[in-house]
DNA sequence: TCATCTAGCACCTTTGAAATGT
DNA sequence: AACATTTCAAAGGTGCTAGATG
């Protein structure tokens, strides 16, 4: 494919005004869509767990969004970072999690560049872009270039794109920002809730040995008396028909689940009783509890466009009384543009590091940007707050601190 | 004592090269 | 000879478990 237009590697965008560019005006507005919605509002139903190992696991469900929206003959970069949800560290007490105190000192963020950037628009929309080879690692010395997490931490992905000829040559300004609320999820070293567990077992497919009867005894394990039980009531939760109707099939896209979609459905907050114990969250943490909300609409969400870059997914979209509410599965997805400052940081190959893997050394110096100058747009939209407590400023967290593949 | 983490296990899917067929 | 299809082994991903760690 003929590259059609030459030097033009940056698509500057206003950072206060995140509608008009060269590159989106012609062919609307950037959006994207969860792929598997139906898959992900189930674990964010029961409170998403993702296992996080030192040699790095991939992520179930997997990431994957559809993008549409883009120039079909400009090239562009997508990548994914992990946003911390709070300042809070978490524990696993009595069916529920709970807030267990402050949180671990926050890494350096790593970003994982999509291997198949940089590409055209059109690769982009041509199929929805999955992340499935993406890892999540507790390795703080992590040299493979997997995502770097806290466990029992919470997080939430967001995608990035940005029109770039190469990633050489990235402006670091006018980024599209995508994050879905149904994404958050804790991470862990091992599964606590055991509802994780069996939807992780029943619809992921290398997990298939563990709902299939008979396979288990196999093992010569002794089992504890409560692990013993686990098992057990996963035994008959897997025997029944019900269960075996829970799954997914592989590329199931929105359009599909939505179609069937009765009407409106009650999704549980994220520390209802599957997940969150509400009462261990400080109460400028919390969110508006879920009176109602309706069914995912049929069809691809529109790109959620925040122009004054509010307080919180969390309460993005006001409810009919004019109170805010939380962004639940079926909302729109968060975009966000994030003006940047254009300030490249150390340019690397797109193989290698764009800034030092994280050591001792390094201290947390890429997490704790000073505020900028009066006057001066900040870097990127700030979360804090009352409305979201303690959650950092999203300036604090690297676009692009690490290429990983 | 307890919560959390780790390594190793058995079992599974995915992947890609080699073999075979058209 | 070129291409398509099938086969199969290796690689890698999964949750489970006991023991280690702090």
């Amino acid at each position: 494919m003929e590259k059609v237009v030459l030097g033009l590697t940056c698509v500057e965008m206003e950072p206060t005004a995140p509608r008009g560019t060269a590159a989106s005006s012609a062919h609307g507005p950037i959006t994207a869509s969860l792929e598997d919605l139906e898959l992900w509002t189930q674990f964010y139903q029961a409170g998403t767990e993702m296992v996080i190992t030192k040699s790095g696991r991939r992520m179930f469900p997997q990431c994957k969004i559809r993008l549409s929206g883009l120039v079909p003959y400009l090239k562009y970069v997508v990548l994914a970072d992990f946003v911390p949800m709070d300042n809070f560290r978490y524990k696993w007490t009595k069916d529920q999690w709970e807030v267990a105190g402050k949180a671990e000192p926050q890494l350096p963020g790593r970003s994982y560049i999509h291997p198949d950037s940089p590409a055209y628009g059109s690769h982009w929309m041509k199929e929805p872009v999955s992340f499935h080879k993406m890892k999540l690692t507790n390795n703080t010395l992590d040299q493979l270039g997997h995502i770097i997490l806290h466990s029992m931490h919470r997080y939430q992905p967001r995608f990035l794109v940005v029109q770039a000829d190469d990633l050489f040559n990235i402006c670091w300004r006018g980024f599209q920002a995508f994050s879905f609320p149904q994404t958050v999820f804790i991470s862990v070293t091992a599964y606590q809730n055991e509802q994780i567990t069996k939807l992780k077992i029943d619809n992921n497919p290398f997990a298939k040995g563990f709902r299939e009867q008979g396979k288990q005894q196999r093992r010569t394990h002794r089992l504890s008396p409560s692990q013993g039980q686990k098992r057990k009531r996963r035994e008959e939760l897997a025997s029944s028909p019900k269960a075996e109707k829970s799954g997914l099939t592989k590329d199931e896209t929105v359009q599909v689940q939505d179609s069937t979609s009765p009407g409106p459905v009650r999704y549980a907050p994220f520390w209802g009783p599957l997940g969150l114990s509400r009462a261990s969250v400080p109460a400028n943490q919390r969110e508006e509890p879920t009176r109602e909300t309706a069914a995912p609409t049929p069809g691809s969400y529109p790109a959620y466009r925040f122009q004054d870059y509010g307080p919180s997914i969390w309460e993005a979209a006001p409810g009919s009384d004019g109170r805010p509410r939380p962004v639940l599965p079926g909302a729109e997805p968060e975009v966000r543009q994030l003006p940047g400052d254009c300030a490249p940081p150390d340019k690397a190959g797109p193989h290698g590091p764009l800034y030092p893997p994280y050591s001792p050394e390094a201290g947390s110096g890429q997490w704790l940007v000073p505020a900028p100058a009066h006057g001066q747009p900040r870097p990127f939209p700030s979360l804090d707050g009352a409305a979201h407590g303690g959650t950092p400023d999203w300036g604090q967290y690297p676009l692009f601190s690490y290429a990983c593949w």
